[in-house]
DNA sequence: AATGAATGAGATTTCATTCAT
DNA sequence: GATGAATGAAATCTCATTCAT
């Protein structure tokens, strides 16, 4: 069993992805984790804390993500890998929305730092495309390219998760991969 | 001066666009449309139903728009009016999001009937822009289309406000409009 | 059709007979009678005011069974009438409770002349039993034969009630008047 | 000292006896009580709740009476035990109603499940007598026997709360238990 | 470290009553 | 007389956070 920081941070996740941040109670994330509620304030030291945590594991979860992508040598065989791994999640996906787009709206409404904190799940993917884009010789049209490739892929999860269609959500994401090579 | 019901309506338009459905409050509603917080309830029974209220006003605002466009005889250029729509609300796009695609994100999540009035937000764009495309000979690709589009717009508004950058939003808009023409 | 105070009396009974008075709103009230809810308050100038009319309402009702039943000349015939009204509105009583005894429980925890008024509805009922007692030649007891006499219909209506059991009411009255004789 | 959990009772039990259900607040419970509101709801979910337990509580109060009455072995004199238990209430029925009836009335008019439990104040009051009529050979008639003493004590008590009359309502119940030789 | 209990600010909602015309 | 609208006090309930042990 994982130690009793993690089981928060996990199941802080899973409620927030369910219900929102605004909507996720500590009370329900102490339930589902298993631990007393007095005692997530032993760990965290506010309901922002859990959530910046959660933000830190899903950044480390995407860069796990583009760390197995770079065992391709091809950039754009790497970016594929990255689609691949979004259209695995689909049912999820169509379900709840995207873990990262979801939260990142969700929080940029704050002046806390919470909302730059929610910024990074999307910045850290940019980064990463643009990168990618670059290796392919795109120069300085490569940050363009890679905010193409985030905003196909959100959008995607956005108009997936409206209409609760996997089958749609995933012809999008073939989509998306088939043009990388263009 | 707009009557009250349609003071409360506009303001609580404008405080869920700011900070989402579950952050407001009526409070704060009743304070931006200068009525006091129990005359509310004479208008809409519940936060719930000035909520439904608001979406019927964006589905309104949305069949103008698409009913200004129609005054364009070629489905291609009815389309590119849509998208310039979005392209003039750039800045209060990058500031505080889209106000169809936040708010039927963040209501997917219930289980009420406001989750399904959320998403007419999108529904509604869908449909109107596979008629365009089924006026264009897509045939039943028509409907694929629309999807797509409806992506590209979505993921643009969603990228662009999470890096506040209204020249990257237009520029993925004009992106889009450009390759309406193909 | 009656006169809107009229109107609302009759209304105010039903409803009030219905969800209790404490339960019981002017909206709701108003909406029945289909007057408009502001007013109220021309005719009546306050809720209390208008349930102490309901209750000069009912005392009159049960005036009016006195009076039909002093058409029969023996006090025990008498009697009998009124207990055989309680059995004829059996379904009503056992459904919704007595509407004397109700209100006259309700209105007792009140410290205000409307306590006072609720108690009319049973000394309405005591003094006239009383005076058919004492033409019995019961002299001194004739009051508190009155009063086994109340009780006994009261406990009827109430345990009636909890049981939704029209027949176990009807069997209780039936008792009650055969014994009358003895 | 009670236990919180019971002083929330103890008072809510208190107060609905002396203002009925709907006309109780959670504020006057709490105050009463010494608790701060807040903290109603650690212990209770709602006021529902609150008022189930209340009703829990009174129904264990019956069963501890009769289980006291069962010392004795003749039936009458069971019955004569739980009838002098009302009588040595006197003061406090006739000052406020009795704790079952009224609770058992005004939930009545409700379609939740707390009109259900305000049954049962009556139900678990009709069983025991009816076991103990069995037991005196009434046969089938001894459930018609048990509803005749709970509408006989039923009226009495609430006879004897509109008149604020002790004397009158001893004198009641004393013909009751007399009675009950027959 | 751990935890059941406590706290209080604030949210939604209700409603008798009053106001303006 | 009539009425739609307004008002504000108060009720129920929620929850992040803190406390006492």
């Amino acid at each position: 069993m994982l130690d009793k920081r993690d089981r928060l941070i996990r199941s802080a996740s899973r409620v927030i992805h369910a219900n929102g941040y605004a909507a996720t109670t500590l009370a329900l994330v102490a339930k589902d984790a298993a631990v007393p509620l007095g005692n997530v304030y032993y760990y965290f030291k506010s309901k922002e804390a859990l959530a910046a945590a959660v933000i830190d594991d899903r950044v480390a979860e995407l860069r796990t993500l583009f760390a197995s992508a770079e065992e391709e040598s091809d950039p754009v065989e790497r970016l594929r890998v990255v689609v691949s791994a979004f259209e695995a999640s689909a049912e999820i996906i169509v379900a709840r929305g995207c873990p990262y787009g979801n939260l990142s709206q969700e929080l940029d409404k704050r002046d806390d730092d919470l909302a730059a904190r929610g910024r990074e799940l999307f910045s850290v993917q940019l980064d990463w495309f643009t990168a990618q884009f670059r290796r392919l010789g795109a120069g300085r049209k490569a940050a363009d390219a890679a905010a193409e490739l985030l905003c196909a892929i959100q959008g995607a999860c956005l108009v997936g998760l409206a209409f609760k269609d996997a089958a749609l959500f995933k012809r999008r994401l073939r989509d998306i991969s088939r043009r990388l090579g263009d």
